[in-house]
DNA sequence: AATCTCCACAACCGCCGTCGG
DNA sequence: GCCGACGGCGGTTGTGGAGAT
């Protein structure tokens, strides 16, 4: 289509065009053209022909001796984009062959979006190609609420990281996302996949059932790859949904009816706004504190994708996404800022997390590239979710607790205008306890609507858990309780507390959710030592930074 | 038939690293 | 070491076309 456009328009370019009235103000950025004002937009033929001439006489690279020597009132950034994307021999036109995007999602799970470093894999496809491909292809699973990553590649990438960094707990290099401060993330992601086994097929055994398992276990179906924010709404969504992986997609939507909609609500409403609920800051010393799932300098999330390999040991070097948000301050988990509920701003805080202030930006910002990374924002969206459901004893217990800030009702509004019939948490939570209801081993065939199971299930549950609509609609302002802890936190500061009822009815609750396998683990934890923040995976940095009601548990 | 919405693509923009003076 | 030019890269924007309403 490159060209028809463009062609259209010769007639009034050609040779002309370097006089014609089309010559725009153009600085282009550099290549400074002596104070001769530079053409902008589309290139016509002529202007092709001008360029190739001059590249097969002097070769690439000096671009802009181009608008120098040939006469083309163009920028040399401009040259050389025209040229290395559409003029170049050798380029491949058309649409991606299907091996041409199994690589490209192969290299993206393992780059992120280094386009340039994709293209260099895929001879006659240009950075720029890859990129609109990939962006128009997230937006297209984004709507469908798929992931954007087929379960093969996330486990091959999984498998990786696993091999090099769960195995042997050591870091190896600028492809392992699991840095030294990894805090048992291996854990997560792998029990998380575990906690798939029961609904999809695919996924495979994983051994190794840890503490850290215990947040993930009853979170799993959301698919360890999808963490894309669905913006449109359903029937848009069931319209688009058609599989991009052929038989993944079906397997995906038959076999586990409850994912979309759990990635619908929890991506959307539920990350969007626990996603700031995460700003546990990181040792400014070390550097090493990043709890519960993220990686310094780990790509999550910004446009939707992950890198696995980058940013390497210099990690600490922060990337910022393109949108920033102010981030929570430091230890103000409970009156994260709330951003703007609207779903696009949810997916826009989903591709550009917001940043917290200096170090913790990457350890809180989920940015492009990378699947493991999508993976644990994932799980760290779901355990926070799952937390958030769970928490209604440890708010009640701590009136006027740091979850009350103003902020949460202005997201809770904010959510009301969005017109969703249920609210942002309501439906999340939902979605969420159905999750663990098939992460306990119930059959996803037999699965009713969500609602119906989630609602059935919840009523057998203790009073703490069950969501009516009513909690449901109040869940946005409890945000506090996204953290991943602070269930937990709660738990803990109840039996400091000597609240012994109603920590047996919480831990009992927690232990239903969490399903039958993790129960027991749970149990003994909750109910036998106090869990530390080390089991956590919290320095004492991160650990100082928690609220107090949060770390009460810890005291003697 | 008109309008709207979404998709795909080209091109631009800004940032950053490198290199030479 | 500093500075400017240059090139590369990734993100974003603008626009035409196609399909849906």
């Amino acid at each position: 289509m490159s060209h028809t456009k463009h062609e259209r328009e010769d007639g009034m370019l050609s040779k002309d065009q370097t006089e014609s009235p089309y010559i725009e103000d153009g600085s282009c950025g550099g290549g400074g053209a002596g104070g001769v004002v530079l053409k902008k937009g589309p290139w016509t033929s002529a202007e092709d022909a001008i360029l190739i001439d001059y590249v097969k006489k002097h070769g690439e690279g000096n671009w802009n001796a181009v608008q120098k020597h040939s006469g083309l009132f163009r920028c040399g950034k401009s040259c050389r984009l025209r040229w290395a994307n559409h003029l170049r021999p050798n380029l491949k036109k058309g649409a991606f062959t299907q091996e041409e995007e199994q690589l490209i999602i192969e290299l993206h799970a393992k780059m992120g979006n280094k386009w340039a470093r994709m293209a260099a894999h895929l001879p006659g496809r240009t950075d720029n190609e890859i990129k609109n491909y990939w962006n128009t292809r997230i937006k297209r699973r984004q709507r469908a609420g798929l992931p954007l990553y087929p379960p093969e590649v996330c486990l091959q990438a999984l498998q990786e990281s696993h091999s090099t960094s769960v195995v042997n707990g050591l870091d190896k290099g600028p492809n392992d996302i699991l840095q030294n401060n990894s805090y048992e993330i291996p854990d997560v992601i792998f029990d998380s996949l575990k906690a798939n086994q029961n609904v999809l097929p695919y996924v495979p055994e994983l051994p190794v059932l840890s503490a850290s398992s215990m947040l993930m276990k009853g979170l799993g179906s959301s698919q360890y790859c999808g963490f894309m924010q669905p913006t449109i709404h359903r029937q848009k969504r069931l319209r688009e949904s058609p599989a991009f992986f052929p038989g993944y997609t079906g397997a995906v939507k038959n076999e586990c009816p409850l994912f979309m909609q759990f990635q619908d609500d929890i991506s959307d409403k539920a990350a969007g706004s626990f996603g700031l609920s995460f700003p546990i800051e990181p040792d400014p010393a070390t550097k090493n504190s990043q709890p519960f799932g993220v990686f310094p300098g780990s790509h999550a999330l910004s446009n939707g994708n992950f890198s696995a390999s980058e940013p390497p040991l210099e990690a600490v070097k922060l990337e910022l996404p393109s949108l920033q948000y102010p981030e929570t301050e430091l230890g103000n988990w409970g009156t994260l800022t709330c951003p703007p509920p609207l779903l696009e701003s949810v997916d826009a805080f989903i591709q550009s997390p917001p940043p917290t202030s200096g170090l913790e930006s990457d350890s809180l910002s989920p940015r492009n590239s990378g699947l493991l990374d999508a993976l644990l924002h994932e799980a760290k969206t779901l355990s926070s979710a799952k937390n958030h459901a769970s928490d209604k004893s440890s708010n009640s217990s701590t009136p006027g607790d740091i979850a009350e800030g103003s902020n949460f009702n202005i997201c809770e509004t904010e959510w009301e205008k969005c017109g969703e019939p249920l609210s942002p948490m309501g439906n999340s939570a939902t979605s969420l306890f159905s999750e663990c209801i098939s992460a306990s081993g119930s059959s996803l065939d037999e699965q009713p609507p969500a609602e119906t199971v989630t609602e059935s299930h919840l009523k057998s549950e203790p009073a703490d858990c069950v969501l009516t609509p009513e909690i449901q609609k109040e869940a946005p302002i409890r945000l506090d309780s996204s953290r991943p802890d602070t269930l937990l936190a709660s738990n803990w500061l109840e039996q400091g507390s000597g609240y012994d009822k109603d920590q047996a009815i919480l831990t009992d609750a927690i232990s239903s959710l969490l399903g039958d396998d993790l129960r027991n683990e749970y149990k003994n934890m909750a109910e036998g030592t106090s869990i530390s923040s080390q089991a956590w995976g919290l320095d004492s940095c991160a650990w100082n930074n928690m609220p107090a009601v949060c770390q009460m548990s810890e005291l003697p």
